[in-house]
DNA sequence: TTGTATAATGGGAGCGCTCCCATGAATAGC
DNA sequence: GCTATTCATGGGAGCGCTCCCATTATACAA
């Protein structure tokens, strides 16, 4: 494995000048720099990251924290998608990623890892729990590090985000303009904010629709299917005329609780789920849901990290990223209905 | 950030003293290691990993990449699984993952930066493609890596896989054994060896029963659902009673076909899938097929290679992890069918 | 010509660690 | 009691780079 110095001995330049060639550092004369390239090429040399990190304070990897709750996090497709987005925008600024599955039980080792061993620039922390101690952490301390997901008791901090609460009241008014009147919601968890947003999102269009809630039509899940399915069979008995899933996995499994119940989609009950997985637009009826961008959501998540690595300034970065309200049947009066439209308003 | 030299001064020995106690040598006295153990912990100090790597060359870094020739492959849950697993193995170890998503686009780069970044010890490469460049270059660097899933050019090369092949076979000869007869199946895209294997399975289970096979009742496709349902459709004309999908995600696309065209299953015509993704349980109906353990390969992998890279050897270590035939629903003959049986065989 | 910017380059120091060798103290063997 | 042996520890060198400062070469104005 070649090293800057034996670069440097054979283009017939010194270490520095070498040094300045593979940083782009202007101050080096064209011809030198050609001839050294040229070696470079040919050795296939590429600078030492250990070292380059040792000396420079930088090393340009990225670190990603995923929780880790439950292992079914991962039969949803959003951590794929999300870790494919920032793996692209890495691979894009020429960075690298390291990847951290945040099991409960090598938390706090993890923790201390990621601020403590110098390695990364910076972390992106997909972790939409309340009180993360990670969080807590890392505002601690100088890494500069982006949330994935807002958090309202730390506003001060870095976020990508969407506006769960206005997509989730857009979509129940859109169901409410379909003429549903008794509409019921499948939340997430109580602990985790973008299912706490899509609630108010919920209560926000009842509101301005006048409609009082009733305890009766709200039923928590957890995000996954199994909870839908479950969440489902409970409201039944409340006799909605149409359910806002606050996610595509839980509306999957409400629709398999009522084809158990042989209730049709959407003559007896409507449905709507939130995230537009893949999935969500092969279902039988295909589903109306809000797209959010996951991928790009790690592109940005990246790009934003990078950019505050590279000019650190005070001043925490706040993006929302925009939702899109996606159409389909399960959730439209049969009267209208029209096979396999894609319609998308917004 | 603490370094070794401050924990040095505060607990009055050398460097090299302190060196050894969070090295583990033996040789240091006790009483001297608790002391210093004592700051070591009031300090919260954390070796510098990049530090550690260039003086000793070895980082605890294991390079995980994914091949992303379509971004649809995280559609499906095996990747996402996958890198669960290897991320498990190596939090127990004490070890870090740098993950790589393959994009044609920077595949070149990412190979040279792998390979001489000198950063990871060892590679895992989840790619099953024939003829993958990264493999070639990995094996002429002297780098520790393991391939998840063998190749058979390339035999003398550090794998873990199961046996697709004999897994195919049975599951084609438990279909025989149902009384089904002209079997179908749809493989999975020519340049993956996984899906070729798969393939010779079946035609194994045909020769074995004595039957030609038939070109009109094998279909390609790539693994995805949107081409396990082409490929049915194609299918339907050469009248098979039941079809073998070379993996679940195409299974269940075959399963869409078929319903579109109001063929029952398994009545009239009986349906097996490869894998036991999730959601091959919860199909309608659910589907037979074959589990392999992703998770558990992940984990043995990296168990593997950082055994490759603590007790250097020059002979490859070749695993081959079970199978589980899952028997369920969607291809049972109509007269034995039972609500949700979850028996399963071997 | 002399002086003064400016460009191009070289070399030392040092990032935080590990590894090796040297040293001194304690213990054992005769 | 004196030399071997073991144990505990210290300090130098060096991993491959970047950063800073010094030096030399070149250009341009006075």
């Amino acid at each position: 494995m070649a090293t800057l110095e034996e670069i440097a001995k054979l283009s017939k330049v010194s270490r520095s000048t070498v040094s300045r060639i593979i940083n782009d550092d202007p101050h080096v004369n064209p011809k030198t720099r050609k001839r050294a390239l040229a070696i470079i090429q040919r050795l296939n040399y590429h600078p030492n990251v250990a070292a380059r990190g040792l000396a420079a304070g930088r090393t340009r990897i990225l670190g990603l924290v995923i929780p880790m709750g439950v292992s079914a996090l991962f039969a949803d497709p959003y951590f794929p998608i999300l870790i494919q987005g920032v793996s692209a925008a890495c691979n894009a600024h020429d960075h690298s990623v390291m990847l951290w599955i945040a099991e409960a039980e090598y938390e706090r080792r993890m923790i201390r890892q990621i601020l403590h061993n110098g390695l990364v620039d910076g972390v992106i922390v997909a972790s939409n729990l309340l009180n993360d101690p990670l969080v807590d952490a890392l505002s601690k301390s100088h890494i500069p590090f982006v949330m994935i997901g807002r958090n309202p008791e730390k506003n001060a901090l870095s976020y990508v985000d969407i506006d769960n609460r206005c997509s989730a009241q857009e979509l129940v008014e859109y169901m409410f303009g379909q003429g549903y009147r008794r509409i019921g919601t499948i939340t997430g968890p109580k602990n985790m904010i973008a299912g706490m947003d899509r609630l108010q999102g919920y209560l926000d269009a009842l509101r301005h629709k006048g409609i009082d809630p009733e305890p009766g039509l709200m039923v928590e899940g957890d995000f996954s299917e199994a909870s839908g399915r479950t969440a489902m069979q409970r409201l039944i008995s409340s006799r909605p005329d149409a359910v806002f899933a606050a996610s595509d996995s839980m509306a999957v499994g409400a629709l398999r609780a009522l084809r158990d119940a042989n209730l049709r989609v959407p003559q007896d009950i409507a449905l709507a789920g939130f995230d537009d997985i893949p999935l969500a637009a092969h279902t039988e009826p295909p589903m109306t849901t809000v797209r959010q961008p996951i991928q790009r959501t790690g592109v940005v998540a990246a790009e934003t990290l990078i950019e505050m690595i590279e000019t650190p300034s005070a001043k925490p970065r706040r993006i929302i990223l925009p939702t899109e309200l996606v159409i389909r049947e399960s959730c439209r009066p049969q009267t209208i209905l029209v096979a396999h439209s894609h319609a998308q308003v917004r």
